[in-house]
DNA sequence: GACGTAT
DNA sequence: ATACGTCAACGCATT
DNA sequence: AATGCG
């Protein structure tokens, strides 16, 4: 991508500084994280269209500071979509909402480079859209422990007749996506989020934690269902990570666990990828009800 | 990355 | 003109 | 009320 205004989507970006190295040990400059927005941007606002989106920006690129932001900056443009957002504390947020491609490519020349949408959408705030089950494993690296917590994650929502979806996160584990049907509010999903967690790992108690301090997680892999609460996102799926080598959070299917490592794919080869197969997540799946989900979750825990 | 202030 | 300082999130379980 | 965490 060429500095000075581009037309992009219909809209007209200022680029900036497109040979400022952001991966250093990938060589990947500022230029080149653009293109792949421009090039990914129809399947990332595919997972992340009408969201509130807080971004992860790193004007600097890897070697510098990074930070959230939520609020919309007063420089950004008139037709960034932006919203009140009331925060739990009273407070109020001018948040970015994407909803075209050309705000992707926009916020990737103000330096972003994960994208992390909230799991409802902006139209309605209080009724999530899906529901997300993080695992981290104990250490970097530890792929065979991340891998069997995923399969059995897995195997507790195909119990209870619910569709599920993978993806890498880009880092170190990997992330469960369930798609919801909307009925529900925070209160119900977040339960249930908890509820999941604490089933699957009272199966594998040696192998498994929610334990949120680290101190408690003695060598197990951590399901993280906490980021189910109003205002808290995760990281897009098609987003790139700010990690070495420039990892990006890929969707992938449940049978290329066996095969595929959280940072298998990069900028460097999500193309190759994308041009042997169609992206795993472009049908929805059904969406489930949260709290007839509850309600089978807790008849199984009874049972056994 | 953008902006305000100081040199 | 250029250099420098400052700003850019949140929710919540747990302790 | 403060902290740890993602
Ligand atoms: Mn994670
Ligand atoms: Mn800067």
């Amino acid at each position: 991508m060429d500095a000075g205004e581009q037309r992009c989507f219909s809209r007209t970006i200022d680029i900036s500084n497109v040979d400022k190295v952001f991966f250093p040990d990938a060589g990947l400059t500022k230029g080149e994280l653009l293109d792949y927005h421009v090039r990914i941007a129809e399947l990332l606002l595919a997972h992340l269209d009408g969201r509130p989106v807080a971004v992860k920006r790193y004007p600097d690129g890897l070697e510098g500071q990074g930070f959230f932001q939520k609020n919309a900056g007063s420089h950004f443009p008139d037709w960034l979509r932006r919203q009140d957002i009331p925060k739990r504390d009273g407070g109020t947020l001018d948040h970015v909402v994407v909803d075209e491609p050309a705000a992707l490519v926009y916020l990737a020349d103000q330096g972003t480079i994960e994208f992390h949408p909230w799991l409802s959408l902006a139209d309605d705030l209080e009724h999530p859209v899906e529901l997300v089950l993080d695992l981290d494993p104990p250490a970097q690296g530890e792929v065979g422990a991340v891998r069997q917590a995923a399969r059995q994650v897995h195997t507790l929502l195909d119990e209870l007749e619910v569709a599920s979806r993978i993806k890498t996160s880009g880092s170190a584990g990997f992330h469960v996506h369930v798609p919801l049907d909307g009925s529900a509010g925070w209160d119900v999903v977040s339960a249930l989020a908890r509820s999941l967690a604490e089933a699957v790992c009272e199966r594998h108690p040696d192998a498994l934690t929610t334990s949120h301090r680290k101190q408690g997680r003695t060598g197990r892999v951590f399901v993280d269902w906490l980021r189910n609460s109003y205002g808290q996102t995760s990281v897009a799926a098609y987003s790139v990570r700010a990690r070495p080598g420039a990892p990006v959070a890929t969707p992938i299917d449940w049978g290329e666990l066996r095969t595929v490592e959280p940072r298998s794919y990069d900028v460097g080869n999500l193309f190759r990828r994308l041009g042997q197969r169609d992206d795993p997540w472009r049908d929805d799946p059904p969406a489930a009800a949260a709290a007839q989900v509850s309600d089978r979750l807790e008849a199984l825990r009874e049972d056994g």
